[in-house]
RNA sequence: GGGCAGUUACCCAAGUGGCCAAAGGGGACUGACUGUAAAUCAGUUGGCAAAAGCCUUCGGAGGUUCGAAUCCUUCACUGCCCA
């Protein structure tokens, strides 16, 4: 691919926040490809994951995306796990009870998170690191010189740390270290790409670019990706929010929720999770424009597409084939659960017991709210024995059949 | 170290002795309408119970009271001011 090329692609779905400052990146990007090539090497690119989490979801992806885009044009990714920070555990939160991980803790953790990596990334061309490697080395000493090229303006000007600042809530003085950090890994590892999302501009822009001159490397560029909102369409994904949409999820619900995103999410989708390139998404934006492409199989399309990442082309084509079934024909999906049936239960028991609802409560709200059918017929007694076996149906979405 | 303010359900936030399972908003869920949505409208949103009702919940632990989210003591955490 060429180089306006590769920065076209590479630079699909970023957001800076300023104009300018997207503008020097692309520059930037372009100079150090330019330059890379006539050094016949490839660009050495990186991404800090943070290794708390292993229930990941479509926007722990993003960042992913980005570096299996590297790895495509031949550029070399690091995965770094961001094993220090877990070490010491971040009290920022202050609701979330964040223990300090052990050191197998951690492991294991970056071991289910690669896993599920990897059905982005490209397992061979992926390098893995543990920045613990290289921070639990740094001296005091090292770290005060380090510092000493940041003020404290610089960090309570940082909107997130100013909202908390005016807010009256915490700010740990060793939350500014977090930035040290980062940038340390950047200078570590030589980096000439960093990626990350919005909420890492400081830190990769400022923080690592900082530290690298000083410890006189060339910094680094920063891709910063934009952020992919939930299935409301609106705010950050995050299972906390409960908009969030599981790489464990079926198939078919993985569809499903895709689908109910609002029409005017499907450009982020598009450009921050799909392997589309950016000539197909503007294809689909301007048939969208000019009324040619239903905004309906616009987005059968993306679901599909992201589907498909995750599972298989004949896995998602045939949750769309479900998807079709339920919404189109108002038919129950081919591949459902089976429950069985135990002597002498009331529907609401089935309902929990088939995990269906959490509570016999929410089971007879769902009755009462004519949420539960049962071969297409609404059941209104939840204390009633349960009719007969069948597919039963709770809210749009769910479906068991019951023996 | 001292003084003051605060900690409420998924989140924000009201409530300052009984009418509080706890206003309001957001989110989530269900239904109607649709294109699957969005927007809009209606409803639900601690648990158990057919229901009346019962049980658990307002940072933790004790106490006062017929009765506590609300008063007292103490502990933890947070902020502000002073040192």
């Amino acid at each position: 691919m060429n180089i306006e090329d590769q920065v076209a692609l590479l630079m699909q779905g970023t957001e800076y926040g300023d104009e300018q400052l997207k503008h020097n990146m692309a520059n930037e990007l372009r100079q150090r490809l330019i330059e890379a090539e006539k050094e016949h090497r490839p660009l050495r690119v990186y991404c800090g994951f943070d290794p708390r989490t292993s229930d990941l979801h479509l926007g722990h992806t993003v960042p992913m995306r980005k570096l299996r885009q590297f790895q495509e044009l031949g550029h070399e990714v690091t995965f770094v796990v961001g094993s220090f920070t877990s070490l010491i555990g971040d009290p920022s939160d202050k609701d979330k009870l964040r223990p300090r991980l052990t050191k197998q803790e951690v492991e294991h953790n970056a071991q289910t998170y690669s896993e599920q990596a990897y059905k982005i990334l490209d397992r061979n061309k992926t390098r893995i690191r543990f920045n613990s490697e290289w921070l639990s080395e740094l001296t005091f000493a090292e770290l005060i010189d380090l510092a000493s090229n940041f003020t404290l303006q610089q960090f309570i000007t940082r909107e997130n740390f100013r909202k908390r600042w005016e807010n009256g809530d915490p700010i740990y003085l060793h939350e500014t270290f977090y930035a040290i950090m980062q940038g340390f890994d950047a200078h570590a590892l030589k980096t000439d790409v960093q990626v990350g999302g919005t909420d890492q501009l400081f830190n990769i822009v400022t923080a690592a670019r900082k530290i690298m001159t000083s410890q006189g490397d060339k910094p680094n560029i920063a891709i910063i990706l934009g952020i992919l909102p939930g299935t409301d369409g609106e705010i950050k994904m995050s299972k906390s929010l409960g908009n969030h949409i599981p790489l464990l999820s079926t198939p078919e619900d993985m569809y499903g929720k895709i689908m109910s995103i609002p029409d005017k999410a499907m450009g982020l989708y598009m450009r921050l999770i799909t392997r589309w390139a950016p000539s197909r998404i503007d294809e689909i934006e301007k048939g969208l424009k000019s009324g040619d492409l239903h905004p309906r199989d616009a987005k059968m399309s993306i679901a599909r597409e992201i589907v498909a990442i995750f599972y298989t082309d004949e896995i998602a084509l045939a949750a769309e084939k479900s998807f079709e079934k339920i919404f189109q024909q108002k038919d129950i999906p081919e591949k459902i659960p089976v429950y069985t049936l135990l002597p002498d239960q009331t529907v609401v028991e089935v309902l929990v017991a088939a995990g269906l609802v959490t509570s016999k409560s929410e089971g007879r709200r769902m009755i009462e709210q004519k949420g539960v059918k049962l071969d297409g017929d609404t059941l209104n007694r939840f204390d009633a024995p349960f009719p007969h076996s069948g597919v039963l149906q709770v809210g749009k979405r769910k479906f068991i059949r019951i023996n």
